[in-house]
DNA sequence: TTCCTCGATGGAATCGTTACCAGAATCTAA
DNA sequence: TTAGATTCTGGTAACGATTCCATCGAGGAA
């Protein structure tokens, strides 16, 4: 035997034609007995598995949802990536998984190939909402899409949203609270929903304090630590120096506190720190940074659901995960 | 216009037949260069993308490799997913990406899944190496394999392999050197090459030293930050107490840290701890801690191109990834 | 006994693509 | 001018599965 055992090897070994090996192994009422079991016998002796590639081709469903976001090293998102995969699997379908690489082209190609490729649906973290491709390319998905922490309009997708404001806003206004006025806030571009919502909440508690935001310690502009770190290090260098730093994710935050680490500051000494997002470890090596914490298990978890909503027929719908801030050494005892 | 544009589409738009038209879009040499025109100019009108589902059931390859690993949360494995998977899709093939939670059933049944998906190959990281699935499920397999640092023998599969042994010896080596006797070592199972290649490290430093293997400081049992927590508190019951950990991998670190602030030790001055692997923000809030490092991204781009190797016709082979023992304050000053 | 219905089965078409084979058209050479 | 080689093109059969349709036989009713 060279190749894998195919319906027809079935169908010969137990003396039948195809349509009734078919008809007994996807269940089909009208068999009978015998039938049923001459071919069963016949099945497991070859042991034939069904080619899901040929069921796809007649079936047109190939059970198949593509992931596609920046960076699956992200420790955020891989955890969002587990969730999701274990759902999916749960429900019978598997995960093709693509980094875009921080690349609107590349997001592109990935979707363009998710599409030659049949998939049921695509789950994605768009690297930027306002793209020229986003809506020409997605529009062509012809399958159900769901969107995590990504607004854009007209599309008629599902959508995972994080509620940041709240969270940002109580951390903000936390750090008002304790004297704080110099406040700088590294974070991604204002190009998507993520970056705008966590503004949003910045500016809301500041709005509320009376207190003028200090629009010259904003900087939008990349998730990664590099971009991070040239910014802090650039706000470090003013007079007068922030006394906190709001970092809007785990590479914003790793770029802060490099910065901290070079012009030796102790965080929650020399410099308040709060971190939007947690990460691995967070809870045994950064027991005194405060944070504004949301699950990626849930976020996971809902898109798995909410792309297996649409594929049962359900319309798209929003879904919205919170956020907590919970204030640690990190962000007090400096001023 | 409802379903996808298909080649028949394209041939009656240009006015020629099927054969002529999958010609032209495949590259044949012999077709003239007004049908050549003809039928890009009706392709490019209607959008034509050829369907990968029934070009890999005709050609029996799916350009498509699975990736079986215990979680990708765990952020060595994300990163060793996302160099693999950049370096597939540079050369055309998409990555399906599976948990297997820890369990040798699930992982069984992933496999037995890609199978049935006819993946071009497999890149996996085995729960264990002794399970009865294995060598069954794997040799059903019929694709090219390449296995993470693992060690079944009669698979003819390739292999990433770290060679943990050079590092952490040269980090027990260290730690005898500072007078340590009682080191503990909390690790995953023996029945991995991972666990096994790190404890024959650790052995033969003591071997070397002339000192007996402290084997009631030996826990080897779980990845897992539980089983790490369990042990590391155990241990730190004992008397004499141990004055040095080794902890393999990120989940026993966290679980061996864990252990340390329950009871108030601080590293580096009332413990001394030595970590294999390195993970997210090591840089900025472990900057104390002596590691074993390995290169994930390294791991990653070379499973890839094992498997690459394989599906261009070459032999199936090993390749060594070396580790790097750096010494900082955590292993330091506590004898 | 005859007609009709219903259950069970086989054959063929189909999903979208590629590859083989045969035939038509063009061209070269005798 | 014609035989033969050379392009080029169209039709058709796969790849492995499902599903519709027609047929066959058995069973029930009149």
């Amino acid at each position: 035997m060279e190749g894998p055992v195919t319906i027809r090897d079935v169908a010969a070994r137990a003396g039948v034609a195809l349509s009734s090996v078919s008809r007994v192994l996807s269940g089909h009422p009208d068999v009978s007995a015998s039938m049923r079991a001459k071919v069963e016998a016949a099945a497991a002796e070859l042991g034939y598995e069904p080619d899901l590639l040929a069921q796809s081709l007649r079936s047109g469903a190939t059970r198949t949802i593509g992931f596609i976001i920046r960076d699956i090293a992200n420790p955020l998102f891989a955890v969002v990536a587990r969730a999701c995969e274990q759902e999916l699997r749960r429900n019978g379908y598997s995960l093709i998984l693509m980094n875009s690489d921080g690349s609107v082209e590349t997001e592109s190609k990935n979707f363009a190939l998710l599409r030659r490729r049949r998939v049921d649906g695509v789950i994605a973290s768009l690297v930027a909402e306002d793209s020229p491709y986003v809506k020409k390319t997605i529009l062509s998905l012809r399958a159900p899409l769901v969107l995590l922490d990504r607004d854009v309009k007209g599309l008629n997708a599902s959508a995972v949203i994080t509620d940041h404001a709240i969270g940002v806003k109580a951390a903000t206004k936390h750090l008002l609270n304790n004297g704080h006025r110099e406040i700088a806030f590294i974070s991604g571009a204002a190009n998507v929903y993520t970056t705008r919502n966590r503004i949003k909440g910045f500016s809301e508690a500041f709005a509320e304090a009376g207190v003028a935001l200090p629009e010259k310690l904003i900087a939008l502009g990349g998730f990664d630590a590099e971009y991070a770190l040239i910014h802090a290090r650039h706000f470090l260098l003013k007079n007068p120096r922030p006394t906190a730093f709001v970092a809007g994710g785990i590479g914003s935050t790793a770029g802060v506190v490099r910065a901290f680490n070079e012009m030796n500051l102790k965080i929650g000494k020399d410099v308040a720190l709060v971190a939007l997002d947690e990460w691995p470890l967070f809870d045994v090596f950064a027991t005194e940074v405060s944070s504004v914490y949301r699950d990626p298990e849930a976020i996971g978890s809902e898109a798995a659901h909410l792309i297996l909503e649409v594929l049962n027929g359900n319309e798209p719908r929003e879904s919205v995960i919170d956020t907590k801030f919970t204030a640690r050494a990190s962000s007090q005892g400096v001023i």
